[in-house]
DNA sequence: CATGAATGAGACTTCATTCAT
DNA sequence: CATGAATGAAGTCTCATTCAT
């Protein structure tokens, strides 16, 4: 049997995914998150700086996995760059499917992290991006992708759109299946709307 | 009586935009935005429940503003499917354009009210949305858009797309022009990423 | 037809009555008497110095009228000792008899005041025991009253049950009827409660 | 981790019957009562719900100790009806010449807590109320007592006799000595005040 | 490392009172 | 006299963080 020890950080982790997801980072008490993680307020701060810090390593933890797939998808030289391109919005949508509290706390509290860390927050939230930016320059250099749109603000409309969609899922997912969001994400970014 | 001079509650919401924009609803105080609209703490109490709602007015403003021009672009008939489709982008462009602190406030705070406020936010949120999707249907009916996509996703993709992009282009004007935007959405909308 | 003009004093005690009777003083927003007695909010102040001041007011009157009926009483030769003696226990019931707010609020903002305006408040308060104090002392000096006791406890013992009886009544008048406690009242003040 | 020290609930209460006699409940600070227990104004919250909880913890702890003693004159089968009565007037004065700051709290602040606490309050209160009705009941059972008078009225009576003795005597000790004030009710409540 | 009692700064909100009209 | 918008002082309560054990 695997004993408990040196676990109490994932265990706040985790435990603050879940009060972050539902009360929100503003509205979450330390305290709260401490009860469910099952350890002493005080133990929070004997792993984690102050609240900010456990939102942090949140998002680092997110995004280092991320990127460290889509650098696993970049450089697999059996894919084209549209299977590259659809791995990449699979990859987002995977990390969320597992884990929905994620999912919420990763779209509403981002504008926080942005505001008040943005240097270590930019930091893995850009290596990611600039993954992403490197794949689709590669489908404008072989051609697949259309030459004239901006790579950098592609970006941006396209993890906007995948996030705001991820929230409502989250938020209410009967309505949509995710299966569901995800192929219309991918029509329309390979597409658009046009018939 | 003492009459009001000037518009007061204006002033407030005007003052409390900019404090929003630069603090996040959770840091802004509310006796800074009273300092800033050069009114006495207590006076924002007059014009306001509470600080949430002065959130939630903001919003309102936005919201049936892009709602009652939303309206007016999709009753008028001189335009065709896509232009509609194009104006209701502009739309919501145009909005920011004219105050760059209001896209912060729009973009960040938004979850917030959709957790406190749910049912006064979702309301006139609903309302733009659905006459979105009636415009994007009429397209679809008279074949100039894709059959094959689902409208109510389409309208998150959308909407999360273009907020991303407002966002960062509110908290960095310089990299990306507004304009340079607005065209690379409306070519993504319409034509996605393939060559 | 009586113009209501000049009753706007009136109009505010008789309002303050009802908001102190249902919200207590402390609780009571001098912007809601205005409201019930139909005044602007600064026309309280027009009549009254401030929210204190309304409160002394309102127990200033009721005094003011116990004691001239208590020295009506009192002057009546027509009357012996024990009917004086029950004629003062009937005058304090019939006010609240009459206004049942009223009652509530002299039973329960009466220690407010004496902290606050003692002085003031003391003046008419006295007047109306001693009164009631000689009205005692005239039955003992007669030998119809016992010479054993303290008439200045007795005043006190006897206001106070009275007082802590009709708060009972007004905040619940079908347990006891307002008859069966005056007559209650009677008996033990006269008998005790030996057989 | 910190230990509590001596014993701060307990100072914080003292401090607070101190804080209440003085200033009256709504005048009273938290932060005042905190500086006279001397912790810090948090540490009132770590102890008590809010202010009114305090408050009720007074009355909870008089009212509980009252009952608990008269429950011991009422089963001492040693007494007699009288004996029992009159151990239930002492019990009432005991409390009091203890503690004079406490007798001020209890007299003068029971309306708030009935107005704003009614279900908690009227708990306590009725429980000492009932075993004194059956100590007088027994008494009237045993034709000790007259079987004309209301015991439900009976209990109002008196104790709103001794409260406002009590009041007065807390708020002025020297006019009358309460050993003389419990005689007079000692002997009214007996035999009224006829010779 | 772990604890959780204790801290105290901080901000929202209330509302009696004022005063320009 | 009458008004009611405007004021701003004041105080409760919260909760992230600390630290003695």
């Amino acid at each position: 049997m695997r004993v408990k020890e040196g676990n109490k950080e994932k265990d706040i982790l985790e435990a603050a995914i879940k009060v972050f997801a539902e009360a929100g980072y503003h509205k979450a008490k330390i305290s709260k998150i401490a009860e469910i993680a099952g350890v002493a307020t005080g133990s929070v701060y004997v792993y984690f700086e102050d609240k900010e810090d456990i939102l942090l390593q949140i998002f680092s933890q997110i995004w280092t996995r991320l990127y460290d797939e889509l650098v696993a998808v970049k450089t697999n030289s059996n894919l084209s760059p549209t299977d590259k391109f659809e791995a990449m919005i699979d990859l987002v949508f995977d990390v969320y499917i597992e884990n929905p509290p994620l999912a919420m706390v990763f779209v509403n509290e981002q504008s926080h992290l942005q505001r008040s860390a943005q240097e270590r927050f930019t930091t893995f939230y850009e290596k990611f991006m600039n993954v992403g930016e490197e794949i689709i320059s590669e489908g404008i250099a072989k051609g697949v992708f259309s030459d004239s749109l901006d790579v950098g603000i592609l970006r941006y409309y396209l993890f906007g759109a995948i996030r705001n969609l991820i929230q409502h899922w989250a938020s209410d997912p009967k309505t949509f299946p995710l299966n569901k969001i995800r192929q219309t994400v991918r029509y329309l970014t390979k597409n658009g709307i046009k018939k």
